[in-house]
DNA sequence: TAGATTGTTAATCGATTAACAATC
DNA sequence: TAGATTGTTAATCGATTAACAATC
């Protein structure tokens, strides 16, 4: 296998392909063209085929892609295809809205633990799954065999949270606390942070008006 | 005023230079170098001279930046100086979680309405804001003077709210739904997905252990 | 003056787009 | 065969990094 170095833009784009295309599925139309793909997304034709070309050809020239193997394809690339046990550390709003979060159930993303340091939070059962006390991290993610751990605490105890979870031997975070983390490199980390992005809005909106 | 195309992801660098600058300033520091700045958010002290040289000089050769001094400059450049009005489409836990984050209001955002299409959510007050029907959407958000609108509806129903919105005159839209919306190009339009994110991080763990 | 750090230019690196031969 | 659409290469565009003169 080449050790091809694609780019995250590359990574971002399949994930929204496949859920174009599970749409597409849906509506039990068969086969679809980088165009009718590129039209559906926002991108250009060029881009789906590009994108589609760093890990092999699915396609036939003349005729297209077949939707369903296509998507199936994506989703093995993308790792999708066994599923993903998830952590959630943080059980105020925003961990509330991604334990229900419909997208991460059908993506095969299985919530198996919810931590807390709020006392009155701990012993809370949602969906099904009892709030630990943060204190439990390093005893109960390797038990329950999981590897991702979503962070939505405040962003002064998001560090000492990370480093919990990095002693329990988590592979990747995604943070929602709005600073910076400090974590070894092996650690996958992605950081979401809703400000930054509405403060793009603002800036070009400010741009025009000015 | 050069009209020089500013990279977005310059852009939200500068959103989170902003925001490690007031956790410097409130700890007293008066003055910082770019090596600092870098350090502290992880990027190259060349990529944060460079940043900030798309808007002008803001330091002092062999000193550094006045910490406050350019805290106020960024903030002004990314339209954080006056605040922003914000409606919310759709209370579900997203929604919910958006009312009441921090992050907003700290940065000027200021909730002006909130609006659902559940009419057991119609009339509930959250934070001290009624839930209007979003029939109510073209009348209240002129009425307000709202500029953002974030939308948290679920997939098949944000179209119809972003239709909606763009009658309304809102300029700007961030939208959390997972699908494509279309908006005509004078709206600014973001895509906050939950999913990419996770998948990225799931792309890179099975690449390192496949 | 000597040391430090900026602002800026040039070099490098990476991603997107355009074009077209291959082929169904 | 003629028309369509892929896969891939080359050209373009854009962003990051390295280096250093300017200057405090």
């Amino acid at each position: 296998m080449k050790t091809l170095k694609i780019p995250e833009a590359t990574i971002m784009r399949l994930s929204v392909y496949s859920r174009y295309l599970s749409e597409i599925d849906r509506k039990g139309i068969i086969t679809i063209s980088s165009g009718d793909i590129a039209e559906g997304v926002g991108v250009s034709p060029a881009q789906v085929r590009k994108d589609l070309a760093y890990f092999g050809e699915f396609g036939i020239r003349g005729v297209g892609y077949n939707v369903k193997d296509l998507h199936r394809h994506i989703l093995k690339i993308l790792g999708l295809s066994e599923g993903w046990n998830l952590a959630l550390i943080g059980i105020g709003n925003l961990g509330l809205a991604l334990s229900t979060y419909r997208g991460f159930k059908d993506r095969g993303f299985n919530i198996t633990c919810i931590f807390d340091n709020n006392p009155e939070k701990v012993g809370m059962v949602i969906n099904g799954i009892e709030v630990l006390h943060t204190d439990k991290i390093e005893e109960i993610i390797p038990q329950r065999k999981t590897q991702i751990a979503a962070i939505t605490v405040p962003a002064d105890a998001a560090q000492d949270v990370a480093d919990k979870l990095v002693k329990a031997g988590i592979k990747a975070i995604l943070n929602f606390a709005p600073v910076v983390l400090n974590v070894p490199p092996e650690i996958e980390l992605r950081n979401v942070d809703l400000a930054v992005n509405l403060e793009v809005l603002t800036f070009n909106l400010g741009g025009r008006m000015a």
